[in-house]
DNA sequence: AACCCGGGGAC
DNA sequence: GTCCCAGGGTT
């Protein structure tokens, strides 16, 4: 038995098992009919939409994308409007979503959806995955939900569901194995329903099929269907490649105030948080003697230097922990590739990324002080 | 195939 | 703390 498993997930599913999939369709969508979840994309779902809606929902919680979603087609309701936006405002819209390279591939397809395309979104899969941003979950997705197209869209909470139904035991990180869970899709794929159904599959993974040790088979629909929930082995899958390590990185923030303003840097175009802002940080831990030292080398003559709370940002791959100084300066005379900005601008115009949350928290009332102290003066 | 690229919620 | 999320691009 486990070695017919196995053979299904290093080959395409034999003819057999495709047919026993193909008739938990039927009660799957049933079973979305019921339970679907309301959202925007979903109530209109015109192709900008959905297009807009899956590349802010890549490796992203439905929860945080929502109040992202609602601004960004507010502002920028059409691709024209897309492709004509400044990256600044771009990047603000996108602030604190993450991977910040989703929304200027979303620009460079808009403008080659303009320039090629006569402005509208292609209607097929191939054409769709041509396009910056587009691969191949995200291409399936859009062609089936927003244009009927019967090909699957298989994302994680999909991939789970199908690794459960085969009692797929090879590691779904593995190209092969994605490769036939996805052959299974589409064999399982109702050719006039297929945007409801690769939608039923998410849904029956994000509510019912839970990740881990914790699927709840007791609400399943097709769990008579499910060869994992027959084995008794639906809590044990799918099986998980290793996460590695992260790696620690300490880094010292300063945090500079003068008349209102507070100094900004850009980061490197390219890289983590490539493009956004933040305050002038350093590698290391740094003592306020050294910090002094460094504020002298930038012609900064610090009225106060205070230390800060410690805070700390967890990327996937790894984690700053930051010592923070915050420095009142009288004068905000000019600093090499930084630039003094308003406190309400930084809220307005500037993207920074969430891991200085800590530090831009207080920001409005540290530059309030910097404008008492201009009065006292 | 392996690595890079954010952030946050659930447990 | 761990897991993982409506993944894609680059090398």
């Amino acid at each position: 038995m486990d070695d017919t498993v196995a053979a299904t997930c290093s080959g395409m599913p034999e003819a057999e098992q495709i047919e026993g999939l193909r008739r938990l369709a039927e009660p799957i969508l049933a079973w979305y009919e019921q339970n679907a979840r309301i959202l925007p994309w979903r109530e209109q779902p015109d192709p900008y939409r959905v297009w807009i809606s899956e590349i802010m929902l890549q490796q992203t919680r439905i929860e945080a994308v929502l109040p992202y979603f609602y601004r960004f087609v507010e502002v920028l309701p059409d691709i024209p409007a897309l492709a004509k936006a400044e990256e600044a405002t771009l990047l603000k819209l996108w602030e604190g979503l993450g991977y910040y390279n989703r929304v200027r591939n979303l620009q460079k397809a808009a403008r080659i959806i303009v320039e090629r395309h006569g402005g509208r979104l292609p209607s097929s899969y191939q054409h769709l995955l041509k396009l910056p941003g587009i691969g191949e979950y995200t291409a399936g997705a859009i062609a089936s939900i927003a244009y009927h197209i019967p090909v699957p869209a298989v994302d994680g909470n999909a991939l789970r569901v199908l690794a459960r139904l085969l009692a797929c035991r090879a590691d779904i990180a593995q190209p092969q194995a994605r490769k036939t869970l996805r052959a299974a899709a589409q064999a399982m794929l109702p050719r006039e329903r297929a945007g409801d159904f690769n939608q039923a599959m998410m849904d029956l993974g994000s509510l019912v099929c839970l990740p881990g040790p914790a699927p709840r088979c007791d609400l399943c629909p097709v769990r008579t269907g499910c060869a994992a929930y027959r084995q008794g082995v639906a809590d044990k899958l799918p099986v998980k490649s290793p996460q590695k390590p992260r790696a620690m990185q300490q880094k010292t923030v300063l945090v500079l105030a003068s008349q209102g303003k507070t100094l900004l840097r850009r980061r490197p175009a390219e890289g983590l948080l490539a493009g956004l802002w933040e305050f002038p940080n350093l590698d290391g831990w740094l003592t306020e003697k050294e910090v002094a030292a460094l504020l002298d080398e930038w012609g900064i003559c610090p009225a106060s230097v205070r230390r800060l709370a410690d805070a700390r940002h967890i990327f996937t791959h790894m984690e700053w922990h930051m010592h923070g100084y915050l420095v009142y300066a009288a004068d905000a005379l000019p600093v090499p590739n930084c630039v003094w900005v308003d406190g309400e601008a930084v809220r307005r115009e500037y993207a920074l990324p969430s891991a200085y949350s800590a530090f831009t928290r207080h920001l409005p009332r540290w530059l309030a002080e910097t404008k008492n102290n201009l009065e006292i003066h």
